[in-house]
DNA sequence: CTGTTTTGATACCATTCGGTATCGCAATTG
DNA sequence: CAATTGCGATACCGAATGGTATCAAAACAG
């Protein structure tokens, strides 16, 4: 049984938030840190954050009155999980394609 | 240079979507047939169906009055590449843990 | 040709989503 | 203590989203 990937793809369904997955990827950041990189305010972040969190792609730890934002890194397994349903799917499809070639070509 | 994967991960955010994609994958299907394991209208799920195509993971061909839909086996590719890039992050996050722990308990 | 079937397109509705503005709270700093 | 700084929470707004209902068009059957 794998984990339902529906709040991680949906967390990864947006732009900005993949930006931030980006810019964590490089160093943690606190949300005013983020917010610095973007024209938007520090509380649509604070949202963004919060939609990765609940995705499992992002976790934060606090420190002081500072609160920092890291990537998790077993976040994305439940889509890599997912999408890996599909690698069989494309192997079945090119075998039937190589086959179907050689059958024409006897 | 990668294609820019927000069409992808927008199509692939919905659940019903991702579930339109599963049955695909065992065979090619009408609008109708689709339609016939949701509990919604033909519509709705010509909606879905647009914004799988819409974001390459979906083909459709004419046969008659008839619409296949396929799944695009190229289509995850701006999915995966993406995806790709947070793999050296992980080796790089468990290769600092590992070594962290190493470091403790010598 | 007439009627049925399969589909596309559109208008419309309720909900969600991305964003701002604003308030209040906790932790540092003077 | 007071002032500042970083953050969380909420109410609110416009736009996008998922869904229905409905109509028109194309392909096949009789």
């Amino acid at each position: 049984m794998i984990a339902d990937p529906q709040s991680a793809f949906r967390a990864l369904a947006d732009p900005t938030r993949r930006q931030i997955l980006m810019m964590l990827r490089r160093q943690d950041m606190t949300i005013a840190q983020v917010a610095g990189n973007f024209d938007m305010t520090r509380a649509a972040v604070k949202k963004h954050l919060t939609v990765l969190t609940d995705g499992g792609l992002v976790t934060v730890r606090t420190r002081g009155r500072e609160r920092l934002n890291s990537i998790d890194p077993q976040g994305m397994a439940p889509v890599r999980d997912w999408l890996g349903v599909f690698d069989a799917f494309w192997d079945d499809r090119l075998a039937a394609l190589k086959s179907a070639i050689e059958e024409d070509s006897p």
